[in-house]
RNA sequence: UCCGGGGUAGCUCAAUCGGCAGAGCAGCGGGCUGUUAACCCGUGUGUUGUGGGUUCGAGUCCCACCCCCGGAGCCA
């Protein structure tokens, strides 16, 4: 073959904007299927990855190699094909590659190999996780999370927003976003103990208690109040026993942060970014969202559509309060002012009340996290968007930015202001207003795809006892 | 973590009241020979999640544990 840089990508030769009918082309890839058919040669059934559709490979029987390794091709088995693009006389498919030359690079042992041409389970494609990119909904599903993560980056840089890392680990143990996972260098078999018996953190790596991150804001915050606008995009860590299909141990967030933004101008931030993301998709994923609308979710365009066109609800906690307590429907939770929105509560703010992402505001300061800034009443400027369908998908806020009412806060909560020193010093030197939200990648996907589980719409999901790959 | 449902052939599933564990798909052999989830004929497949118990006899009943799924909580 020899030429393998050459080769075309199969979006490129389906797309006719690349070589065209007549031309020789070189694709390659894994065979999806094979078809001995009524004449003596066979069909395979081609892909890539670059998009959704495979390419159909008529591979006559003069080939040299038919009867030694076309004729053990099957479904997983990895090739290169030469040939030339020819109209297709059969449906299904407008051109086909008529093959002459095919080289074989690994065959699948069908006895062995878990995929095979019917369905497959979610459940089972999940315990052959290396496996599953091969198939239709996975792929499909990659593709979206790319372009998502592509939208992401574009919909940041175009409004001066800064690309900012920001570390993975901390040793913040307060953030206020659930149980984290410690990060030691200490031998727990053999542990460095102080006069009481108490662990000697001193001895660990970095001379104190270190966790995986559960969040990136406050250190964005520190950026946002230098550089004005900045986003971050990477991977958070929750410790919590949680199994459903919502919540993942790993997960990527994506958290924007802004000075000079209130409430207001955050809200308005999260609706066009979400407007955003799925504009993007349903323009530049249009086959492989089809095929969610015809195998996983047959509501997943209108839902893109109604998101990408309509105005978000906007409404205050205690209005949804009210609309909790006039509904004609039974809560098993309570709704009353004060008590957390639950997830049937909000099920029913986005999908029986409104019917659209809804941005509730302005929670009691008691059920939200420290650093939300206070308003005039008990409540904090807080915003959650929920959508239909996922649920809370944004949680963010304007942050507290007076220097006392941070500390009392702080001192409220129950948490130690020293650990706080420099978090507070942005409110001593040059405080100013500022917002911003985090966006759970995942569960964004899952919104764009209709992808019910998101363990998923995730490479290689981590959850509680579950880290194999 | 709590509640509910599950775990039977490579995959998806069935198995009546406790009575010989069996279908489809895939695989393999043959036929057909421009197919599109190809079709037709033939063919093999088991530590019934693990350990214990009841019983003449357990996939089925009882106990413990493991794992998976859904819901809840926590949250994004």
């Amino acid at each position: 073959m020899g030429h393998l840089m050459e080769r075309h990508l199969i979006k490129h030769v389906l797309d006719g904007d690349g070589p065209g009918v007549g031309d020789t082309v070189t694709v390659a890839g894994w065979v999806r299927t094979r078809r001995d058919s009524k004449g003596g040669f066979s069909f395979l059934e081609l892909h890539d990855g670059s998009v959704f559709r495979s390419l159909q490979v008529v591979a006559p029987a003069e080939l040299p190699n038919y009867h030694s390794e076309v004729l053990r091709l099957t479904i997983g088995s990895s090739v290169a094909v030469t040939g030339e693009l020819v109209e297709s006389p059969g449906a299904g498919q407008a051109v086909e590659l008529r093959a002459s030359e095919i080289t074989v690079y690994g065959y699948a042992d069908p006895e062995a190999y878990p995929l095979q041409k019917k369905r497959t389970s979610l459940e089972r494609l999940r315990e052959i996780a290396h496996l599953r990119p091969r198939t239709n909904t996975i792929g499909a599903v990659a593709r979206v999370r790319n372009a998502l993560a592509y939208a992401t980056h574009r919909f940041y840089q175009e409004r001066g927003f800064l690309y900012l890392h920001t570390p993975m680990i901390t040793t913040s143990d307060a953030e206020g976003s659930g149980e984290m996972f410690q990060v030691t260098t200490l031998d727990l078999e053999a542990l460095p103990r102080g006069a009481e018996g108490a662990v000697d953190y001193d001895e660990d790596f970095f001379g104190r208690r270190a966790y995986l991150t559960v969040s990136g804001q406050l250190e964005a915050e520190s950026y946002a109040l230098a550089l004005d606008r900045v986003y971050t995009f990477g991977p958070t860590f929750r410790a919590e026993n949680s199994n459903t299909r919502r919540h993942l141990a790993e997960f990527w967030m994506i958290e924007p942060e802004a000075a000079f933004f209130d409430l207001d101008d955050n809200a308005r931030l999260a609706e066009d970014y979400l407007k955003y993301l799925t504009g993007y998709v349903l323009e530049h994923c249009e086959e492989d969202l089809a095929f969610f609308a015809r195998w996983i979710d047959e509501g997943v365009l209108d839902r893109l559509t109604a998101v990408t066109e309509r105005p978000f609800e906007r409404i205050t906690y205690t209005e949804a309060i009210e609309i909790l307590q006039k509904a004609d429907a039974a809560f098993e939770f309570p709704t009353t002012w004060g008590s957390d929105l639950q997830s049937e509560h909000e099920v029913y703010l986005a999908e029986q009340a409104f019917d659209r992402p809804v941005v509730v505001t302005d929670y009691p300061a008691d059920i939200k996290a420290f650093y939300m800034r206070r308003n005039d009443d008990d409540t904090v400027a807080a915003m959650d968007v929920l959508v239909p369908g996922v649920g809370e998908i944004i949680g963010g806020s304007q942050r507290e930015e007076r220097l006392d009412v941070l500390a009392d806060a702080i001192e409220r909560h129950g948490l130690d202001p020293d650990l706080y020193w420099w978090y507070l010093d942005l409110r001593r030197f040059g405080t100013a207003p500022h917002s911003g939200f985090g966006l759970g990648f995942a569960r964004m996907v899952a919104f764009a795809t209709g992808m019910q589980n998101l363990r998923d719409v995730v490479p290689f999901p981590r959850t509680p006892r579950n880290a194999e790959f």
